[in-house]
DNA sequence: TCGCATATGTAATGTTATCACGAAATTTTA
DNA sequence: TAAAATTTCGTGATAACATTACATATGCGA
């Protein structure tokens, strides 16, 4: 019980195969290359996603249907996290920006709208990409 | 010439739908709606919603596969806008801050991100939906 | 009228996500 | 430890979302 969580065989072999790519996948590719592990059926995936999300392991892109291990493990602490995805490798920088979320939970407060969960994602190109395209 | 874009019939059938609505709307809840109308296929509708969001008229929805009209169709300025969507009866609401439109382009300025599109979605729980649930 | 761009109709297919059911494993409690 | 409750897992089917491919039509300038 040194972790925080235990995870159990599945959710283990989901999160690693995030933590070891260099881009966001989605569920269905996770499935693929987790046959060679017994995995059969996308809900083997799904399920082992919907517990790593809870847990905060595990952050789902919405605007690209995919999933990506988070980029600061340790300090579960994230509130609003912000992603900025590259369109051209892949390539996902996770950041979050405490006057972002302070402006959007002033919205929130004045408006009393009860925010359950904030995504940011800025779609782009990153640095490497953009080198050599003028 | 009075508008700024001429709609053909089926972009202005995927219009008025979306703008009589009070609530987001999928591509195929936009497709049964205008099946009185002569629509038959997924197509008619992605293409139809294709011109819409180029033009500015309507926004998509990223985490919840949804369409809205635009609340501020007459000023076809908005950059980065933000959506506060209720989870429990889809009422949206659509939003600036510029604050966060620039902290957002700080970060990728210093980053050297070059973002095409920016994403900002509260899904929560609107002021009238709250009343009642403390 | 020809050529081109845009818009449309339709079927098929691809991709993402969930439901329903039961079995197995794990944890809790007596 | 044994029974009960909870959680996890396996599997097939199905639902929900989106695109490809190809044929046809329509409008417009040369
Ligand atoms: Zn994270
Ligand atoms: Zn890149
Ligand atoms: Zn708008
Ligand atoms: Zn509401």
């Amino acid at each position: 019980m040194t972790t925080a969580h235990d995870l159990t065989k599945n959710q283990s072999l989901v999160f690693s195969a995030l933590s070891d790519a260099r881009a966001p996948l989605s569920a269905y590719t996770i499935l693929d290359r987790l046959r060679e592990d017994g995995f059969r059926a996308p809900l083997q995936v799904y399920r082992a996603l919907e517990k790593l999300l809870e847990i905060g392991l595990v952050h789902r892109l919405e605007s690209i249907n995919a999933f990506v291990a988070c980029a600061h493990p340790q300090c579960h602490n994230h509130g609003t996290m912000a992603f900025a995805i590259c369109e051209d490798c892949g390539n996902v920088r996770e950041f979050t920006d405490d006057q972002i979320a302070e402006r959007l939970a002033d919205w929130a407060r004045t408006e009393n709208f009860r925010p359950h969960k904030t995504i940011i994602e800025l779609r782009g190109q990153c640095q490497a990409c953009s080198i050599g395209e003028p």
